[in-house]
DNA sequence: AGCACGCCGACT
DNA sequence: GTCGGCGTGCTC
């Protein structure tokens, strides 16, 4: 008997090998072999077992050495197979993957301190939330695929319902797997639950930031069959597992869920897999649910409950401010409301959070005369002021000094406008409003260096900043209690941004950071600054978030997008521009060849040049593929493919931005 | 992906 | 004469 099997080193053809004697013959495909090769020992997958040797052959067959040791799982198998159709990548990258952690070195790793880990222990449960409980159970203690969406409100106490289900799942032996979309707040949920749950409960988190030695240790347990809790962002789910009870994705509709890089396979789909494959229950939760669960709670049947009543505290008022009406103010981007809030929540001794919601792009610096804009000579994306003397790349991290005069119609320094704002402006005009207040800046540079971040949240806590001024960071997973006034300067950056899924993510984010207010006190305010009117406005309040559904379901109706139809990305990269215009309309001549020929119901979209489309020398296209059902997509993507493309292909189902 | 082989220039 | 740079080709 022989075995027919592919290497894990990135060789690509397959090779043969016979299987020693004392083997047993029974499944033996999808296992890992330790093979010879040349004068050295590789691991391989076995992908097919023959039992007769092809009649061709001229070389000679050498034997296979061992079995690798590898946790079993008897749904990995049908899940890797799933994953990799779906996501179109062979069944061998997943196996490469976990090779890769397990064969990390140690290195040091600035953890992240923040001390977050609130000790509120055996706290009785809200008659919502033990419903909740109450429902899932008999599901735990009778397993079966049971995708359940819990919209909670912010401060609703999800966690305490996490802590009950994962404690009834580890009496059943089971492991849990419990995920979030962010490293960071990974950290932080291990931290709570180790404090919270008591040291016999074997908790791992399993990410970036943890050791290669813990890491290690947790697969020692799942070799072993041992029941833990796994905490971790994308890694954990692509694990083997022996007895998977239960799988929590908390903040369910984080676009942190799908991958940054190529594949960029998203956590949440790949959970969902995992689940309905291993007949588990699943916990999808978040005070902002996705339109897509949402969805799925409506034509799939998935439970559904709401936690609609906080824990503490209340919620915050909310108030919508025009910047383009006119109001005579000190500052173009502190409204008179805004203004007359910071300056009465500051009188009161209470803390205020001044959000700027941009998004990679920030501001530029642009000629008034002839409207030319510095951008980076390697990418094509606008250069960003730092402080006013520098000019610096977010993408490649190029920088050069200010310019003075225009470079191409030679204007000068008053004609060049900075245009936008961002963090370190806005704290500079704060500085001369509010002249006496403690203001501090916490965004993406700053976080870039842990112990100023650390300082700086830690000082917020301990009340001795008023003002923090920030973007993304700081709308997750803190608790400021008090804070009782968040401004959002600029609430409608987003909502141009060109992706279908616009005016959902904006309005998530915009009520993750309403949330921030209003934690332990009765009376809050939320004020909201935008340019222009949207639909979203309506749905701020978060108690009626669900609303918004109906209204952004049937806008995606009506222009055909997901969750109506499926949707996916094909994106294409080349050095050469102009070979890869040629290979993008290739490319999408030969997808509508294909769904001609095989009768197939796909809209082609493109190719489009991205907003970014130059990063670091290389150029990429963007084609898009609707269709009712995702195997035509795919179909049309392997029929793609197996053409000889020199520019690189990824693909991505579902893709979020 | 490794690793050996081999062909050519630099150096004790 | 030998050491070592890396281009080329092979692996069951």
């Amino acid at each position: 008997m022989f075995i027919q099997v592919k290497l894990l080193n990135g060789f690509q053809e397959s090779l043969i090998y016979k299987i020693p004697a004392s083997w047993p013959i029974e499944q033996l495909v999808g296992s890992l072999v330790k093979v010879p090769l040349q004068k050295r020992t590789e691991s391989a997958l076995i992908q097919q077992v023959l039992p007769t040797l092809p009649a061709d052959i001229t070389f000679k067959i050498r034997e296979a050495i061992s079995l690798e040791q590898f946790p079993s799982d008897a749904h990995f198998s049908a899940y890797t197979q799933q994953l990799s159709s779906y996501y179109a990548l062979e069944p061998l990258y997943f196996f490469k993957r976990i090779r890769h952690f397990l064969s990390e070195k140690e290195q040091e790793l600035d953890i992240d301190q923040t001390n977050q880990a609130a000790s509120q222990q055996n706290i009785t449960l809200t008659s919502e939330q033990q419903s909740i409980v109450d429902d899932l159970i008999p599901v735990i203690n009778s397993p079966r695929y049971y995708p359940t969406l819990i919209h909670g409100v912010t401060g609703s106490g999800k966690t305490e319902i996490y802590k009950q289900l994962i404690q009834e799942t580890l009496k059943t032996q089971k492991t849990v797997l419990l995920l979030l979309p962010e490293v960071s707040l990974a950290v932080q949920f291990t931290k709570l639950l180790k404090s919270q749950l008591g040291l016999e409960i074997p908790i791992y988190g399993f990410h970036s930031a943890v050791s290669a030695k813990e890491k290690r240790a947790l697969w020692t347990s799942l070799m072993h069959q041992k029941p833990v809790v796994i905490i971790g962002v994308h890694l954990p789910v692509i694990m083997p597992i022996a007895q998977l009870g239960l799988i929590i994705i908390d903040e369910e509709h984080d676009i942190g869920y799908q991958e940054k890089k190529h594949p960029k396979i998203n956590t949440r789909e790949a959970a969902l897999m995992r689940a309905q494959l291993a007949h588990i229950p699943i916990i999808l939760g978040s005070a902002t649910p996705s339109i897509h669960s949402l969805y799925c709670v409506e034509k799939r049947n998935w439970k559904f409950f709401q936690l609609k009543n906080r824990f503490a505290g209340a919620f915050p008022k909310i108030k919508l401010v025009k910047l383009t009406e006119e109001y005579k103010r000190k500052n173009f981007w502190i409204s008179r409301p805004l203004e007359q809030a910071i300056a009465d929540r500051l009188t009161k001794k209470e803390q205020i959070i001044i959000f700027l919601n941009r998004r990679g792009f920030s501001f530029f610096i642009q000629c008034k005369s002839c409207g030319h804009i510095e951008s980076c000579p390697a990418c094509s994306v606008s250069l960003t002021v730092h402080h006013n003397q520098e000019l610096k790349c977010h993408y490649c991290n190029f920088s050069k000094k200010i310019i003075i005069t225009c470079p191409v119609c030679k204007a000068g320094e008053d004609q060049l406008l900075k245009k936008g704002i961002g963090t370190q402006q806005i704290v500079t005009i704060l500085e001369k409003l509010f002249p006496h207040a403690r203001i501090a800046r916490a965004d993406l540079d700053a976080t870039v260096n842990k112990k100023k971040w650390q300082e700086i949240i830690h000082n917020f806590e301990e009340k001795k900043i008023d003002i923090l001024v920030g973007t993304q960071t700081i709308t997750k997973g803190y608790h400021f209690p008090g804070v009782t006034l968040v401004g959002i300067l600029w609430a409608d950056i987003n909502l141009s941004f060109p992706v279908y899924n616009a005016a959902e993510s904006t309005l998530q984010q915009l009520i993750q950071v309403a949330g921030r207010a209003g934690r332990q006190t009765a009376e809050s305010e939320v004020i909201v600054q935008t340019m222009i009117n949207h639909y979203i406005y309506d749905y701020l309040n978060e108690v009626n978030y669900t609303q918004f559904y109906k209204h952004e379901l049937k806008h995606r109706a009506e222009v055909a997008y997901p969750p109506i139809i499926r949707f996916a990305e094909i994106e294409l990269k080349h050095s050469d521009p102009v070979l890869l215009d040629q290979e993008s309309n290739d490319i999408i001549q030969n997808l509508e060849l294909i769904a001609e020929k095989n009768q197939l119901n796909i809209t082609i979209l493109g190719p489009a040049q991205p907003p970014v489309h130059k990063i670091q020398h290389m150029h990429a296209r963007k084609i898009y593929i609707k269709s009712p059902d995702i195997s035509q997509i795919l179909k049309a993507y392997n029929h793609i493919i197996i053409k000889n493309y020199t520019s690189f292909l990824y693909f991505t189902p579902n893709p979020l931005q």
